[in-house]
This record gives structure tokens, sequence and C-alpha cells, in this order.
RNA sequence: GCCGUGGUGGCGGAAUUGGCAUACGCGUACGGUUCAGAACCGUAUCUCGCAAGAGUUGAGAGUUCAAAUCUCUCCCACGGCACCA
């Protein structure tokens, strides 16, 4: 037979799959479906990159797969094809983004076809063709009407590189995602998606569906929600109050000065009647100017100026604290102002300590501390001890400065998950070791600065031990969750064990505190307490004050969507804005029942059938400086009559981010071509949710994000059935270049799929981007790897030479139904670097085999045909198939067949491999013991002696130790 | 700083209910084939040691008959977040 020659098979079957389409699926009621998902490609210039390559493959694989399992599998293509490079590109050249983008999807599609990736052809969509985008805009349009689209004049992240506004997530450690340039703030009328109206719901969704952990950590960290209260502070020279949010009601009475951002509105004309307004105000001017680079290069050094003539009050102590401008408090979270806490807070304690400010102990932890060490830095782990009611003794540890970050109920700050694990099991049992209130004492700062070790000196020192009932032993950290305890005396205890590592838990047992330089406890206590709040644990505390002082509040980190961007290649925002109307609504004299047009006065939408608001061809690409999208320039675009009154009116000259198509266009997969609506019920309805959605860990907060909410959103209103629109999400690492950086044009290290495929075949990269590594991580392109894969293709080729009718030989009748197992499992685990060296594992035994077996072969090339599907078809084919090898049934395995019936058991004595003994797989424990002491390598060790104890693990090993 | 992931030969990596560490592939060496080379085939390939044997999974300790795997104390790399009260 001749050699491998991909080139001819591959062009073969490409051409006879262009023409039989065996992919298209249609809806089928009757059979069982399977939607399987990659995330589209952008169509860059560039053409295909490797890393497409990986997890395209990938999921084509489990997608092959579910269709020899008798799925009705949709695996889907598209192209997310708005973006900046093409615009970026139109500006520098004057070519239009549209030739360009159709250019490059021409070059996606051939390659992708080269690749023979099993993708349905028939369902392509694009997001910038009218017939996509019109239901982009017609989403947006609901989202106005449900009073979700605002439009809001804020600060924004403005690049004056690529002059336009970003999103927070666009922006990288205070510079551009794209260009790298630091951001600006400017402030600018933009389109808002009230994303945080869903932030709750987002974040609890996440327990229903199959995310890897850390996207779900990740997206959680994102939302950032956290439960807390809103508590009232009233100034005293006016009539205004000032609301804080803070997590931690139950420290209120060590609040001892408030804080507010510098854009917090009662600052911005001088409504406090501050006596020192200038100098407030020159603060302010500079904190705006400054980038956010700016604020969090300058390190940890806090900034403020205090607010003379205003004093707030504290609503618990009725005490009077000063307030100051800093801009460490962020305006865009909780209410842009907070009471500081600086004994229970890093950074209050920071800003009081520079401003000497009174700092007020009122958490104690209550079984005191532990030091692993009694050298201990601050910032090491530290333990608390609870007893519990029973007398059981648990240990929970937390890194924080215990004087700063008092844990709340032990724990609460920086807990670990199992931590918190030991918390739940303690909160069921019932423990009397929660942090309490106590009565707390004031010190000076800089008292405090020069002595921060002086909470932990006020404890006395006596030693924990941990018991056996029979034996006296010290702790030992594998057992440290829940054992019996008895309290001896630290001189006991000195003489019960051995200090070896200083592995010996002290326990400092908590104590009223003694005296205080210049201020004795007595005396401290009477200057101030949790009042009535005393001896609460701290979780109780913070219900009783929020309830007494302030309202429940829950705030969350993620911000709304800035959903504007003064460009030209993206979706037309599909508004009109109309003087008229928006005289008339402000007034009263137009209601509306449109939730946007009442918030958003005269922006009126275009109704829903005049979509889609087409893209204008325009002559200039460039955006102007004052901002504005080169859309605004086009006067017979921009001006139209309104729908409302039709009086004059101007069209938003905005369009719409990236992230807006990908939002949704895994809907439109369903039903491509609809012209009524963006997918039809019965549509949805066969194929949501997606079954298995694979995409790059860089999307877990944007499109992952942004596309559960417009989903959400859509159930909400009713056109989705999914109250989640992806079951499962698995991730794939990055291919970096052979140097291990990041391939880019600038560093030359890009590998072209093109290249290799012409060297080595599309089969061979199939297979070597499954084998490079696991899945999920990253992996360095190699060469020379490559291969590797080749050489197996070719073997596999070869031994097709040698297929005959003959009997499989019982150990390889086991491997080969071992092998099936594997590829199987591992296909669905996402582990193909193992899966295919099963593959060459069970070719290299076949190889060694007077003929292949018929029977085994044909397996062989089915558990392949996934991965190369070519080559497999090919092969298929001479051994005499008509149909397809993609239509054959999945293989299946017999699980009696892969257990060998002899095995080699390992001997060892002491623990170390002596000896190995072939026997029957059921041989017993003695039957092998009787052998291996006969053996001479295990009598050489043995020597003899008698044999104390045996460790027998059947059909796997034997342990003598002696 | 916080959260997450990872650290195993010359290289990519395998092995996780604790049970023969280094599967599979690359590379390298030697041999075969060849006029020669490429390709291909075979053998070898963690370290020390002639060998018997001993050591080895980032470092150190612990638990165990047995640890890459479990526990503790550290170190390093990568990714994300970063004054979120």
């Amino acid at each position: 037979m001749s050699n491998y020659d991909h080139k001819r098979i591959e062009a073969k079957w490409q051409l006879r799959w262009e023409e039989e389409r065996p992919n298209d699926v249609l809806e089928d009621p009757d059979k069982p479906k399977q939607y399987i998902l990659i995330e589209f490609p952008y169509p860059s210039g560039e053409g295909l990159h490797t890393g497409h390559v990986r997890s395209y493959t990938a999921l084509d694989i489990v997608a092959r797969k579910r269709r020899a399992e008798g799925y009705n599998v949709l695996y889907p293509i598209g192209w997310d094809a708005f973006g900046l490079p093409a615009e970026n590109f139109a500006i520098k050249t004057g070519t239009s983004p549209q030739i360009t983008t159709r250019k490059s999807i021409d070059t996606f599609r051939e390659q992708m076809k080269r690749i023979g990736f099993s993708f349905d052809w028939h369902r392509e969509i694009n997001t910038s063709d009218p017939t996509y985008y019109q239901w982009t805009q017609w989403i947006f349009l609901q989202l106005f009407k449900h009073g979700l689209a605002y439009k809001a004049k804020m600060p924004i992240n403005w690049c004056p590189v690529d002059k336009i506004g970003l999103a927070n997530e666009e922006v990288i450690e205070g510079k551009c995602e794209r260009c790298g340039s630091p951001v600006e703030k400017r402030e600018k009328e933009q389109w808002m998606l009230a994303i945080t109206k869903y932030a709750d719901r987002l974040d609890r969704d996440l327990d229903t569906v199959n995310y890897p952990e850390r996207i779900k950590v990740q997206q959680r960290n994102w939302i950032g929600k956290s439960e807390g209260a809103e508590i009232e502070f009233r100034i005293t020279n006016t009539e205004l109050r000032i609301k804080v949010f803070t997590t931690r009601p139950d420290t209120l009475y060590g609040a001892t000065y408030l804080v507010l951002a510098p854009e917090h509105p009662a600052l911005a004309n001088n409504e406090l009647r501050i006596t020192n307004y200038e100098e407030v105000r020159k603060y302010i001017e500079e904190a705006k100017q400054k980038t956010d680079i700016e604020r969090t290069a300058e390190g940890k050094e806090k900034t403020g100026v205090e607010l003379k003539g205003v004093r707030a009050i504290n609503p618990a102590t009725k005490e009077e604290i000063p307030i100051f401008v800093a801009d460490y408090v962020l305006v865009h979270y909780g209410t842009g102002a907070i009471m500081a806490v600086p004994a229970h807070d890093e950074r209050d304690f920071e800003f009081a300590t520079k401003f000497n400010l009174p700092i007020r102990q009122v958490i104690q932890p209550v079984f005191g501390i532990e030091n692993r060490r009694p050298d201990a830095e601050a910032r090491e782990t530290v333990t608390a001890i609870a007893k519990r009611k029973d007398g059981k003794i648990l240990i929970l540890k937390w890194k924080k400065q215990p004087w700063i970050s008092a844990p709340i109920g032990g724990v609460d700050a920086g807990e670990t998950s199992e931590q918190a694990a030991e918390r739940e099991l303690l909160e069921e049992t019932g423990y009397c070791g929660k942090a309490v209130m106590v009565s707390p004492i004031t010190i000076e700062s800089h008292f405090f600065a020069e002595h921060k070790n002086v909470w932990r000196a006020r404890y006395d020192h006596p030693v924990l031990l941990e018991v056996d009932e029979q034996s006296p032993k010290p702790i030992s950290p594998k057992e440290d969750a829940l054992h019996n305890v008895q309290w001896m005396t630290y001189e006991e205890a000195l003489q019960a064990v051995n200090f070896k590592n200083n592995r010996l838990a002290l326990e400092l047992v908590l104590h009223k505190p003694h005296s205080y330089e210049g201020v004795s406890y007595a005396e401290a206590e009477q200057i101030i307490n949790s009042g009535e709040f005393n001896g609460l644990s701290a979780s109780e505390a913070k219900e009783k004050i929020t309830e007494t002082f302030g309202v429940k509040k829950i705030s969350y980190k993620l911000r709304d969507w800035v959903f504007s961007r003064q460009r030209y290649w993206g979706e037309p925002i599909p508004l009109v804005f109309c003087e008229h109307c928006a005289k008339r609504i402000t007034k009263g004299e137009l209601r509306s029942t449109n939730e946007g047009e009442v918030r958003n006065p005269g922006w009126v939408p275009v109704p829903e059938e005049s979509l889609p608001v087409e893209l204008p061809v325009v002559e200039k690409y460039q955006p102007t400086d004052t901002g504005e999208s080169p859309l605004a320039a086009i006067s017979e675009w921009v001006n139209v009559r309104c729908p409302t009154c039709n009086g004059p009116a101007k069209r938003e000259t905005d369009v719409m981010p990236n992230w807006a198509g990908s939002s949704w266009y895994f809907l439109r997969y369903s039903n491509p071509s609809n012209p009524e609506v963006f997918a039809s019920r019965e549509n949805l309805e066969y194929w949501l949710p997606v079954d298995w959605y694979n995409g790059g860990m860089e999307h877990t907060t944007l499109h992952l994000l942004y596309s559960r909410f417009w989903h959400k959103f859509l159930y909400d209103i009713g056109f989705v059935p999914t109250e989640e629109p992806y079951a499962k999400r698995t991730s794939h690492g990055v291919v970096l270049a052979n140097d291990g950086q990041k391939m880019s044009k600038s560093l030359g290290n890009v590998v072209n799929p093109d290249e290799v495929i012409g060297q080595f075949g599309a089969d061979s990269l199939r297979i070597y981007e499954m084998f490079m590594g696991p899945f999920d991580q990253s992996v360095a392109w190699s060469m020379d790897n490559i291969v590797g894969s080749r050489r197996f293709l070719e073997r596999v080729w070869k031994l097709a030479d040698s297929v005959k009718e003959a009997p499989l030989p019982e150990p390889f009748e086991a491997l080969l139904h071992r092998s099936i197992k594997k590829v199987s499992e591992d296909i669905e685990e996402m582990k193909f670097n193992t899966a295919v060296s099963q593959l060459m594992i069970l070719l290299n035994e076949m190889e060694t085999l007077p003929d292949t077996p018929q029977e085994a072969f044909r397996i062989l090339i089915r558990l392949l045909a996934p991965f190369a599907p070519h080559i497999a078809e090919e092969l298929w084919e001479r051994l005499g198939k008509v149909s397809s090898v993609h239509k054959a049934p999945w293989p299946s395995f017999d699980e009696e067949k892969i257990t060998l019936r002899s095995a080699i058991i390992v001997v060892q004595v002491n623990g170390k491999v002596r000896a190995q003994i072939e026997s029957s797989t059921d041989a017993t424990e003695e039957e092998l013991k009787e052998l291996a002491l006969k053996l001479p390598a295990v009598l050489k060790w043995t020597g003899g002696g008698e044999v104390k104890r045996t460790i027998f693990v059947p059909g796997r090993l034997l342990n003598l130790v002696v």
C-alpha cells in the first residue's frame, strides 16, 4: 500500500463532506439532543490561531463522540465580526470594515474546513450582518423598555489614543486593554445597562450550573457581594445626614470619624457649610485629576483633609466625631462614605495613625489567640481556640493582624474553606467561643503604633495540650479538627511535652486586660464601651446594632455596564432623541408606559418593525476629538423624524460594544435565519440550554457574565425557556509560542496552522494539539514534538496492510477493552492527552501481534475517528465500509474483559519492593505469602526472621513487615 | 496585599479512594537498513555505583507497613483582582 499521503486523503474527504453535509442538523424531537458550543472567533486579519485549533478540536472530538453515541448534535460556528481591529485598519487605510471583515471570514472559513471541524455550516452567523444585529438591537430595545438601559453622565474611563470610552472590564491596571496607554477620566453621557439589578441572581445561580470552581470563584469575586448595613449619621450644624455602608455594624461603637469620597455629592456646593471649603475643594480637584494608577501608585500612603466646622454624631455613642474627605474612599461603592473604625480596619488604622485619631477596640476574640511560634511576625497565621460546651475544642485559623481585623465569630475574616467547614460544624453543634463585644478601651494612636503587640501582651500564656484518653501527646496538626482535650497548667505541660519545632500550641486565655499605661482597665471601661451590646457575639451584635441604628443592605462591587462606544464599527443603538417629546415628558404632558422613555426623557425607540437600524457607509472612520462617533458627521442619517410626534429628531450616534453581539449568539444558532423573531420558542426549547460550552478564562468576567445577564433578562420577559444559558462550562489553556511567550506578530513567534497542515496534515495537527498537554493548562508549541503525532498516524496507516481475520489473544483483548474505556472517559473529562497516549499504547501492542485482528483494528479506527477524522474515514473505507466511520456507533467495552486473570503482584519487605510474583488475580493473602517467603530475593531481606505483619492489596501488592 | 492554579527526567508530560514514580511522546546514544543521507526499524536512556545496592517528585518536617498523593512550616512560577469599608 502506498504511503500515508495526508494531502490527498484530506482533500478527498473534505470535498465529500462539503457535498454531503453530514453535520447539518435539524431539530428532531425523537432524538436526544446535545448542544456543543465553542466561543465564536473574532475574524482577525491574521487568520486562525493555533489556540483556536486547540479549543475547536477538543469540542469537535466531543461532538463527534456524541454523534456516534446517537445524539442529535448541534455544533455551530459563526463570526463575532464587530470589533476594533477592523475599524483601526479602516482608519489607517480607508478600507471599509465590511470589506476587510468579509475577507477575514472567508479566510477563517477556509482554514477551518481544512482542519475538518464538524461544524454545522448551514447555521453560520455573523454579528455584523444586519439580519443578525437587527435582533441585537431588538434585545437592546427590550432592555430599554424595561428600564434597564439608561443614559447617565458619569466619569468614564477614556483612552486618549483609541479615543474611546472603556468599560471597567477593559481597563487593566489603569491602562487601556487594547493599546496599553494610561486611561483618563472624562465626564460623558453614556448608555448604561443595569446589570447590577441582576447581581444577586448572577451570584446565586452559579450554584445551579456546572462550571469549574475557579470560574465560579472569579465570577463571585467580580460580583463582589457583601452584606452589611446602612447607617445614618447626623451632622452637627445642618439638617443633612450622611449615610454610610458597612459590613461591620458590630463595630459602630468604635467608629471614631467619618470619611467621604472626594466625589461625594454632599461636598459639591459646600452643602455642609465647611469653614475650610477652599482647602477641601483643592483636595477634591487634585483627586479628580489623578488617574487610577496614580491613586494606587502612591502606595498605601493615605491622604485626606478634615472638614472643619462640621462634625458627625455617632448614633451609638452620641459622640461628636470629625469628618474627613479622602480618596481612599470610593464614590461608586456603597454610599461613597464610610464610618471609620481604626481598631478593626487596616485602612482606617493607617489613616488614623497618620492623622492621630483615636483607635478604639470593641471586639475581642473569646478564647484568645495562639501563636504557632512565639516569635511570630504580626502577619503570620494566628489561631483562635474555641471551646465547645461539651468540652471539645476547635482550632480556627486566620491570617490577619488580630488587633486590626479582629475575627468576627473567630474566623470570618480571611478564613479558608476548610475553616468555613469547621465553622459550620461549630454553628451546628453550638459552641461558646464566638467573639464577644467587650468593654473597650481607648488608646491614643501614637501609643498604639509604638506598642503593636500590646494586645497580645495582655494575655497570660498557659499551655493547651491535646490529650489522648490514654497517653498525653502534643497536638498533632493532622487531627486538629475536633478532639478531646484536657487543660493543663503551664508547668504540667512543660513536663509532658517536648518542644521540638515549637509544635506546641500556646493558648492565650482571655483575661480582662490588667492595666494600661496611663489608663487602667477600670478607667477605660468608664470611657467607652459597646453599651447595651456588651457580651453579645459579633454576629448577634451585627443584627441588633443594625436593627437599632440602621437598615440591612447588600452591596456589590459589580457596576453597571457602560454600553456606549463612540465608534463606527458596531451595532447602532436604535434610539432617537426628540427635543419636543423630552419637554412634554418632563412636564407630564406625555405619558408613556415605556420605562425607558420615562427614565430617559426624549429618548424614543425606533419602532421594532423598522429594525435593523443599518450602519451607514461613511467616508471617514476617525472618531472626533470631542469623542463623538464618526456617524455623527452624516447628517442625512442623524436627522430623522420622531416616531412618536413626527417632529424633527436626531439618532443616537453611539454604537454598542463588542460584547453585545456575543451576549446572545448561541440563541441565534438554534434558528439562524428566522426573520420573525431572534429564535423560535420551539427551537429554543429543543436546543437549550447549551450542554457544553468551552472558552477561554479571559472571558469569565466579561462575556460569560454579560451573556448570563442578557439570558436571564430574556427569560424574565418570556423569550427563552431556561434561566441559565450554559449547563456546563469548561476552559482551555493558552497555546504559547515555543519560547513560552504569548504568540504575537511583533515577537514574530506566531505559528500558522496552514503551514503545519501543509507539512504534517490536519489530522497530525489535531492529534498534536490534543496530545501536547493538559487541555486546561497553557502549553508551549513545539515543532519538534509534532512529528511524534505524525509518526503515530503513519504507523496506523501502515498497520492497515496487515489486517486479517484473526482471533484476539487474551491479554490483548483486555488492553483493547481497557483502551475503549480509557479513551471514552478521558474525552468526557477533557483529558485528551492521555486519551491519545492510550491510543498509542494500543497501537504499540497491536504492532507486536503477528497479524492485526480485523475487529481490533476497526475499534482502533473508531476510537481514532474523532481525533483524526480524515485518516479514519479513509482507512474505514479501505476496510470495505460503505458508510462513514463517523456514523458508526461508538465502541462499547466489557468490564469483565478488562480484568486480567493473572497479574504481577509486587512483594515488598518493610515497604521496599524486593520481588514480583506472577499469579492469578484472585490469589489469597495466605497463598501469596507462602510463595513470597520461598523467593530468594525475599529471604535475603527477611533474613528468615519472623513476619510481624502482612499488608495485602488484592491483585496488586503484598508487604511483609519484619 | 487578597483569591485561584501549579512546581515530577535534557524537554512536553503520566501516575491523586496513599500501593512498582517517570506511562505516552520528543530529544539523545549505539546498532540495523542505505553508495551516502533523510526516512524507517531495533536497543538503551532519572542520579550515584563495576556490582550488590542506595538515592530521587520545589525545600524542610510530620503521620503511615507504604507518601508525588494526606498534615504542618516555607520557597518559587503563572493567572485574576486590587484602598470594594
